[in-house]
DNA sequence: TTGTAAGCGTTATCAC
DNA sequence: GTGATAACGCTTACAA
C-alpha cells in the first residue's frame, strides 16, 4: 500500500533523483541509455509521479478546478465535456466538485477545490454569494459559466438570457397566446436577464407580465404550477426558467388533468438532452453548452498563462427550438377568456371545464415534432 | 495572485509556524489568546490551508477520489450524493473526475485522481479493464460501484442484477408477453448478471431469449431498435440494460410509428429521475442509488482506517417500479403473432399494420401511472 | 549530460 | 503551551 517514490526509481536505475525528474518530464537532455533505464525501473516499480509534490516544488499547477453546482442537471455535463476537451488538449487535468445547489455545501466544495491550489477555477452556475467569488478571485483566475459578475478579474460565459426569453415570448405570442406566465429562476443571477427579457417582451406585445417565483428544479416547477392552479391564476402558456423546471411544470399540469400543449403550452430553457427526448419533446431555448465549456477553458487558460488581464464577457446567442409542448391556445379556452384574465383568481371555473370532447379534438402531440 | 502561507499568518500573528499549524488543525493545547490572534490573521490574509503540502507532510490524505464513468447519467449523481454525505460526515473531501465512458479517457482520469494520492478511490461503473483496477488497488483502497470484481482487496457495491432482470421478465410475462428481447449492456460487467437473469427467467417461463447487443446510452438503445426493425425481429416487449437505453429505444420506436406501450412494452433499469418524469413514466427496476453511495463510502473508509481487510460484496435488492411503458401485448399483434415469431425476420409486414382505429382503442398512457 | 543542494508549505518530534 | 528542526516527494538552479 506504499507507493514508490522518485527516490526508489533513482536507486533502482542507479541514477540521481534529479535525472529521474528530467526523464519523467520528458526532457531532451538525457542520454537514451539512462532514459530507458529510468523508464524501465519506473515501470517495474509501478511508479507514477506525485502531482501534489510536483506542484508544490514547481510552484505551478496543471490542474483546473471545476465546481458543478448540480450534478443532476445534464446541462453541466455537456459544459464539462467542453472544458475537458480544451483542458486535455493543453495538457491540463480537471478535478470536479459539486455543491448540490446548496450554498453551504458549495462553499465547502469551493474551499476544497482551492485547497488543491489549482491553476484556475471554473464555476458552473455557482450559488454562493458574489463576495465569496470575489475573494477567491484574488487568489487565482476564475471563470464563471451561467452566472454573471462585475468583478474585473473574473471572466464570464453566459447566454444572452434577455434574447432567449424574448424568443420564447415571441413564439408563444405568434401562436396566439396572451396570458403567458414566467416561472422565475429565483436568486440565480442567470434568472435576472431571463426575467427582464420576458417582462420586456411581454410589454412590447402590450401584454401583462406574470412572474411566478420558482427555482431551477423539477420539483419547484411542479410546485409553482400547483400554486397557480390553487390560486386559479393559470395562464395558457408557461415560460420556465429551465428545462427541469418545465418538465416539473408539465408533470404538475398533467397531474391536474391538463394536457400539454392542448390546454397549456410550456417552454423550457437550456435544451438539455432531457428536452430532446421524444416523450418530453420540449419546446425550449437552446444554449451551446459544449461551446460554453470550451470558451470558459480557453478564457481561463489565457489568464493562467497571463496572456490577458482584461476581463472577457462571452454572451452567446441562444436559439429557439420548437418541439411539441407549444401550440395555439385552445379555442374553448379563448371563449372563456375573461375568466382567465383576472390575475387575482378566486373564480374556481379556471381549471375546470375541460371535456372529453375537447381532448379528442386536440392534435396528437408527437405530430408536431420535427 | 499569490496565496498567503502559514508563514505569513505566523508573522502577522507574531507566533511560530508550528503554532499556526496547531490552530488550523484545531488542537486543544493552544491558549485562547493566541488562537484568536492566529485566526484573525488568517482571516485578514485570506489564508486557507494547502491540502497538498499538508498531505505531503502528514503522509495522510483526507481526500476520497471518485471516478464517475458518465456525468450525463443522473444515476451517478445520486450515488455521488450518498458518497458525499458520508464523506463530509467523516471529515473527508471528495474530488471527482470523469472518463465519459471512454476507456482511454477514463484511464487518464484515473491516473489524474491517483496523482493526488487520495486516501481511497470509488469507481462508479468503470469501463477500464480489470487489470488496471487491480494495479491501482495495490496502491490504495478501492471500492467499485455498479461493477463487480474478484480482487480481494477491492470492495464492491452492486445491485442484484439477476434478480432485477427476473423481476422485469416476470412482470412482462404476467402481462402476457412471450416475445421479450433484452438490449444488452455490452462489456460492462454489470451487464452480465442482468443478461443471465434475463436468460434464466425467459427459460424458466419456457420462452426463447433474444439478446440484442447494445450499450448504456440512449443513442445505443435507439440504434438497437432500428436494427431490430430493419431485421424484422421486433418483439412485443423490450428489457433495456438501463433507463437511458430504454428512453432511446422508446424514441426509436416512436420514430418508427410504433406506440409504447400499445405496440411495444419497454422496461428500463435503474429508476433514475428520468424514468420518474411523467412524460417518460418508464417501468423500470429501481436501485437504491444513494444507498450505493453511502455503502461505498463506508466500505472505503473502513479500509482507509484499516478496520477491515476482508473484502465486502454488497449486493442490494432491486425492485420493480411499474409505470406507463408496459401493458399487455396488443390483440392485433397477437393475431399476427406467427409473423413475429421468426427470429430471422425477412417478412416486412412486421412494423406495419397499425391503424388509426387501433390507436384510438389504446388506453391513455398516463392513466396507468400511480 | 548528470549530480548536488536548496527549497515548496505543511506536519511531527522534540526540547524548552 | 510554544518554538526549532527534520522530513514529505518533487523541481530547479547551479556545479561538475
Amino acid at each position: 500500500m506504499v507507493r514508490p517514490t522518485m527516490e526508489d526509481v533513482a536507486l533502482r536505475a542507479g541514477v540521481s533523483r534529479a535525472l529521474v525528474s528530467l526523464v519523467m518530464r520528458g526532457s531532451p537532455k538525457v542520454s537514451e541509455m539512462r532514459r530507458t533505464a529510468v523508464l524501465k525501473a519506473a515501470e517495474e516499480l509501478g511508479y507514477s509521479p506525485h502531482a501534489m509534490a510536483r506542484s508544490l516544488a514547481s510552484r505551478t499547477s496543471t490542474v483546473l478546478g471545476v465546481m458543478v453546482s448540480d450534478l443532476h442537471n445534464a446541462f453541466f455535463a455537456e459544459v464539462v465535456d467542453g472544458i475537458d476537451e480544451v483542458a486535455r488538449d493543453q495538457g491540463f487535468d480537471i478535478i470536479i466538485n459539486t455543491g448540490g445547489r446548496s450554498p453551504a455545501r458549495e462553499r465547502r466544495a469551493l474551499e476544497s477545490l482551492l485547497s488543491f491550489r489549482p491553476a484556475g477555477l471554473i464555476l458552473l452556475s455557482p450559488v454562493v454569494p458574489a463576495t465569496a467569488i470575489g475573494k477567491a478571485a484574488e487568489q487565482l483566475p476564475i471563470v464563471l459559466v451561467a452566472r454573471s459578475s462585475r468583478v474585473s478579474t473574473v471572466d464570464t460565459v453566459n447566454d444572452d438570457g434577455e434574447t432567449g426569453a424574448r424568443l420564447a415570448v415571441d413564439h408563444l405570442v405568434s401562436l396566439g397566446h396572451t396570458r403567458i406566465a414566467h416561472l422565475d429562476g429565483g436568486e440565480g443571477t442567470q434568472a435576472g436577464p431571463r426575467r427582464r427579457g420576458y417582462v420586456a417582451a411581454m410589454e412590447a406585445h402590450g401584454l401583462v407580465p406574470q412572474v411566478v417565483s420558482s427555482e431551477y428544479t423539477d420539483a419547484a416547477g411542479a410546485r409553482a404550477i400547483r400554486g397557480l392552479i390553487a390560486d386559479d391564476a393559470l395562464p395558457t402558456a408557461i415560460l420556465s426558467c429551465n428545462d427541469f423546471n418545465a418538465v416539473g411544470a408539465i408533470s404538475a399540469l398533467e397531474d391536474a388533468g391538463l394536457r400539454v400543449p392542448q390546454d397549456v403550452s410550456v417552454v423550457g430553457y437550456d435544451n438539455t438532452s432531457l428536452a430532446a427526448l421524444r416523450h418530453v419533446s420540449l419546446t425550449t431555448i437552446d444554449q451551446p453548452r459544449a461551446e460554453f465549456g470550451r470558451l470558459a477553458a480557453d478564457a481561463l487558460l489565457q489568464r493562467v498563462r497571463e496572456e490577458r488581464t482584461e476581463p472577457v464577457r462571452h454572451l452567446l446567442n441562444p436559439s429557439l427550438v420548437v418541439r411539441s409542448t407549444t401550440a395555439p391556445p385552445a379555442t374553448s379556452r379563448r371563449s372563456s377568456g375573461s375568466l382567465f384574465l383576472s390575475t387575482a383568481g378566486g373564480d374556481s371555473a379556471g381549471s375546470g371545464g375541460r371535456t372529453a370532447d375537447f381532448k379528442a379534438k386536440s392534435p396528437e402531440r408527437r405530430s408536431r415534432d420535427q
